[in-house]
DNA sequence: GAAGTTAGTAGACGCTTGTTTACTCGTCAA
DNA sequence: TTGACGAGTAAACAAGCGTCTACTAACTTC
């Protein structure tokens, strides 16, 4: 009755690796418990910390294995207002974006993952992002677009997917460039 | 040795729910104790669940005892960028501002009172805010609004009260203007 | 002054958490 | 075939959580 299970370091640890990756995104870090992942990866909950030292570790880890702020950030100054609102209008609408941003809005009240976050929210979206910024305050106006994403993330979690009840999707896109566009432009 | 304590329904009652206010407001609902709640308040623990009934139930009661979102909202539509801006700039700084804000930023991963802080956001912010805005969608522009000012709220938690560094404090009130308008604006 | 009401207290309850230990057993080199 | 290595497992660990019960003692009422 009991299957022969299958030896795979790698594998295993890829399968964990994935499945912290969905529920910490989904549920945010202190939501999600060392049970529900090894579960979710059909692993022992043993070999999480054999493969990954701790919970905080792991999840430190999750964040390191995304990439940066995906594709928005690539390409002409004059079109990034518009690039980040379809970015935040899609997001509003399906709840599949970046892991960094997800898991940033959904445990950024943990204290042992603070410093954690902190880190990757600089060097994932608010560095590469007023680095693409001319004129002053670079930082600060990558500081006030990124409250904005972080922002509708939330509001979104609130509210679901219908969470900004506009008629037309150009409609929402057209209002948050204008709204990027003030928070980026000099 | 041992003090002899004066019985005072009242005052305590109110002592436990001063306490939960600074708590949750500086730490969220999950990070908060009942136990940090009875030493905050100088109280014992059975008498928070006596006087409140739980946990959950003492936070609602928390979030009813604040007021609307405060003062901002009144005046004409045409100067609420500006106030909006400036209660915003000034919650970069000194983190003394709403209580029901600093609760849903710091909060609002825990399932259990998502309907609590739902319905809060919704009665003392988007609803007095959308009611206030003439033109079409009002609702949205409210959501995009609110979206900027959680936003900020996270921004400020994740890197303290020098998040946005900008030289002026009239630098960024201006920005921050100019963003309202284009959230709130026609 | 006696009796009753009730604010306040101490401590335990059951449960969940992240983490660790002791063990089984599949795999492969000698 | 035998031995060692290590992936995988089950169970327990201590600590912390919200909640509840049994009790003490201060106040009110008659």
């Amino acid at each position: 009755m009991d299957e022969t299970r299958q030896r795979d370091r790698e594998g295993t640890r890829r399968r964990i690796l994935d499945a912290a990756r969905r529920l910490f995104a989904d549920l945010g870090y202190d939501q999600v418990t060392m049970r529900a992942i090894a579960a979710e990866a059909d692993a022992n909950i043993a070999l999480i910390n054999r493969y990954f030292g701790s919970k905080r570790e792991l999840f430190a880890e999750v964040l390191a294995m995304q990439g940066r702020f995906p594709g928005v950030l690539e390409g002409p100054e004059e079109e990034l207002p518009r690039r980040l609102a379809e970015y935040v209008a899609d997001r509003l609408r399906s709840d599949q974006g970046s892991v960094v941003l997800a898991a940033l809005i959904r445990s950024s009240s943990s204290p042992e993952i603070h410093e954690i976050i902190r880190d990757r929210v600089s060097s994932a979206i608010l560095e590469p992002l007023s680095a693409r910024l001319s004129g002053p305050d670079a930082a600060f106006r990558a500081t006030v677009a990124a409250a904005l994403v972080t922002g509708t993330g939330t509001m979104r979690q609130l509210y679901g997917p219908d969470a900004a009840a506009a008629p037309d999707h150009e409609v929402v896109v057209a209002r948050l460039t204008a709204v990027f566009e003030a928070c980026l432009g000099m």
